[in-house]
DNA sequence: AATCTCAGAGAACAGTTGTTAACTGCATGG
DNA sequence: CCATGCAGTTAACAACTGTTCTCTGAGATT
């Protein structure tokens, strides 16, 4: 039988298919630049890449389908980076400055990944939304994680410990959005890492009063 | 001499013709709960409207006119209750409430334009991106000139208040679009309340330590 | 060596788009 | 009361869209 579902053979047929299909991705992301995906069309993609219309289908039901394929594209590799760095530094001044570095590193490097990713968020195309909607929950599951191993963790609930992940992943997602609509990044950055300043303030003196009305 | 550039006389046609083009928006705004500015034809418009598609040109030069239109409509009215809702209140838990109920009222009361604008922040036409970045520069410039006027703002830089300031009326954007993606709006207020709880923690122990090092 | 598979090409389709031009008719200002 | 302004109409245009069907030719399989 086909146990060559997840490790077939790598033809050289296979890689060919590939790299088209990876050519689709590329153009298609570079046409999103200035556009949003619910104006892409099929034949833009295509033209840009010098193939037929037709070719798309042998890849992509339609171009949702490609957008969804970017958003793993964009994220998928993402996850280790960020459990890595938060692994790697306690809850202080070290923390910020690395994971501001990781933002600036990848708005950097991945420029048009990272606005594809802020547009789309609540772009308007479901599947997509819904797609990047469930790789940040994620993002935060993974970031409330790493803080409940924390000695800064005690004494938080769950839910309280999750509510702060989600603040810290969308703050990094604004901070990419706002390193994109600039050319000058630094003051960008250093805004970014006084926010940080603040959540940890924040975070450090949540326990400080009581959660709910105790009569003071 | 025409004086008739700020105030005309309000004839019986002028009226016809604003009536029209608030037709034209009603329907923009209708057509964008499924997609992007982007993709939103001139034609889509006129015919929703019932309208000659040349119509269109009488109003706007095109849709990304027609969205700079709309982001007015969305947000102009809203600087005002925005500061009188904290000029009413102190830094305090009655504060966190009053804001959070007017974000559910402004997403009950318009659902459709609090969706346009999350979504074209980050959208894919220019002109109508910078409309919306100058009217959420707009309240968070305002929100920091509130905060300066209060007690607790004593020692603070005018940058580090813009920068709390700003760090309010993005989670403002946030829990607005994550009001619109649910249909149970209780838990995503909740949530909202206990990141502005952090927020306010965060700002009264901001001048616990120095900003910069200073050996220790 | 003969066969099969399938990524991509080609052509054609019905429908859509933005934009121009010339028009109609009514409310208005002199 | 007549002439003008102008919101909205009608018709036509070239260009573009997604999708279907048919075909090709080179890798893979036997």
């Amino acid at each position: 039988m086909s146990h060559t579902l997840d490790g077939p053979a790598p033809g050289a047929r296979q890689a060919q298919k590939q790299r088209t299909r990876q050519a689709l991705l590329d153009a298609a992301l570079h046409l999103l630049a200035e556009q949003s995906l619910s104006s892409l069309g099929l034949r833009e993609v295509t033209r840009a890449v010098g193939v037929a219309p037709t070719a798309f289908y042998r890849h992509f039901r339609d171009t949702a389908d490609l957008g969804v394929a970017l958003v793993e594209e964009a994220l998928g590799s993402l996850h280790s980076t960020l459990v890595a760095t938060l692994a790697a530094t306690g809850d202080g001044e070290e923390r910020i400055t690395a994971a501001v570095d990781l933002i600036v590193a990848y708005v950097r490097t991945y420029p048009a990944h990272a606005r594809f990713i802020a547009r789309e968020q609540h772009g308007g195309v479901k599947q997509v939304r819904e797609a990047i909607g469930g790789q940040l929950t994620l993002f935060a599951e993974e970031v409330a994680a790493q803080f409940a191993k924390e000695p800064e963790a005690a004494g938080w609930s769950a839910e309280d410990l999750l509510m702060l992940a989600r603040m810290y992943v969308d703050h990094m997602v604004m901070t990419a959005s706002a390193l994109l609509g600039t050319d000058d990044e630094e003051p960008v950055a250093d805004r970014a890492r006084r926010q940080l300043r603040l959540l940890t303030l924040g975070r450090r003196h949540w326990l400080d009063a009581p959660p709910e009305g105790s009569g003071g």
